[in-house]
DNA sequence: CGCGAATCTTGACGACTGTCAAGATTTCTC
DNA sequence: GAGAAATCTTGACAGTCGTCAAGATTCGCG
């Protein structure tokens, strides 16, 4: 079975020719999945040189080079440099959509929860700020690039889903109904986060705090009327 | 006077060497500044080619064949790559900062305001949108590449700025006080402006209707309490 | 073991890039 | 109008890039 470079074989892994449904030995580990686990482990290794180069000036060699394979075998699993890319995002958001279950599930008050969510944000911010440039990275390059466009379109609506479920359950807990739709929840965030994002790697002092206290200041804003919440929203000065 | 791509000249015109202060001709086109109107000649037909191309893509020769210029003449008005499209974001950024200065002076009531407003972020998109997204493009890269930082902290600053005038007008107007500091606004509408702009450029239907009830509908919740305006924010779903 | 399929390495190709220098051309000044 | 300064063109250089093909190597199974 000949493989080149399987640009074809979508999302759904393709399956060993059906024998035995249960078969006794190797539960794991068919021949053809092996394929898939090496995309992955390049994914993970090209991650890393992505999250610090950025996208266009991520080179394949460069990227093969800080991993333990050679230059030539990315074509071996990957049809385009495009592909891989998409590929290594898609792989990276897809563990990253659920960052916000525990919180959602955990928190006890609309209070805890938006304290939950904060300390969250501010979390992965600096554990991971390569990887969330990268995204922006490649997001701005899909609104040139017709090709990126479609799997952007689909990180982008799970992105907005988790934000919605956040805010969902925040009204939950305050007893009300979100004010807001949840492509505008998301917008607003999303616009944040990069900001603080930005202000992390410009190494701006309080940009971390800064968000938080966005957060926190922000969140009972989105909610109808109705909920009078504990936290303060100081009608401060507009700079 | 050689010129040797000039790096040095910062953004102060180097006058002319002192002769008389009010010349009896030529008011203007002075010897010197002559060599600006051609940085600007030049940046205005590289920004076509970047708003088409994007930072990465777009070439110098590229930039030079879509203009009335040489590839080689690049490197006589500017010294790098970089500093040629620092200068063409910051000339175009600088005439845009101003762009709601008109809704500021002329709104006549809170929900007039945000009326003109939302339109005004609509009509720019239609009508810039390949200058917006090589904007975002530029400061995507800036979080990989030290040496655009600067230049994205000033344009991201005066962008705030501009935000800020037409929120506290409009609280003004409302006869009350903005309810969030000016980074959390700007962040927001920066948010949502860039879902719209990323929305538009995917052809999706009603991603521009959808920026103007999201402008109209996210303004009041920025005011502190005491205002109650006319404009209904319907407490609908969350998704 | 042995053979074929799968996997990986190596090296090369053509195209493209930013940069620069040398010289042609224009513009300005006296 | 001559000469100098400013401006622009042209062509080349040294790299780097994505891609691919040919062959070496490893793996799996009978």
């Amino acid at each position: 079975m000949i493989r080149m470079a399987s640009s074809d074989a979508r999302e759904g892994v393709s399956l060993p020719p059906m024998t035995q449904v249960a078969a006794p030995k190797s539960p794991r580990r068919t021949p053809a999945d092996k394929h898939d686990e090496r995309r992955k482990a390049l994914a993970e290794s090209a991650l890393r040189t992505l999250g610090e180069l950025g996208y266009a000036r991520a080179s394949l060699r460069e990227i093969a080079n800080n991993s333990e394979f050679s230059h030539g075998v990315v074509h071996y699993y990957f049809s385009d440099k495009l592909e891989l890319i998409v590929y290594c995002v898609r792989y990276y958001k897809q563990t990253c959509v659920h960052r916000y279950d525990g919180v959602v599930a955990e928190a006890t008050s609309p209070d805890d929860l938006v304290v939950r969510f904060g300390d969250k944000l501010v979390e992965t911010i600096v554990e991971e700020a390569p990887m969330h440039r990268l995204w922006y990275d490649l997001r701005s390059q899909s609104m040139f690039e017709e090709s990126l466009r479609e799997a952007v379109t689909q990180i982008d609506q799970s992105l907005e889903d988790m934000i919605a479920r956040v805010v969902n359950r925040y009204a939950e807990l305050a007893g009300t109904e979100p004010a807001i739709a949840a492509p505008v929840a998301y917008g607003m965030f999303d616009g944040i986060f990069q900001q603080a994002l930005l202000g992390y790697l410009n190494g701006r002092d309080g940009a971390l705090e800064g968000l938080r206290d966005q957060v926190v200041g922000l969140m009972p804003m989105l909610l109808a009327r109705p909920a009078e919440t504990t936290t303060s929203h100081a009608p401060g000065d507009l700079r």
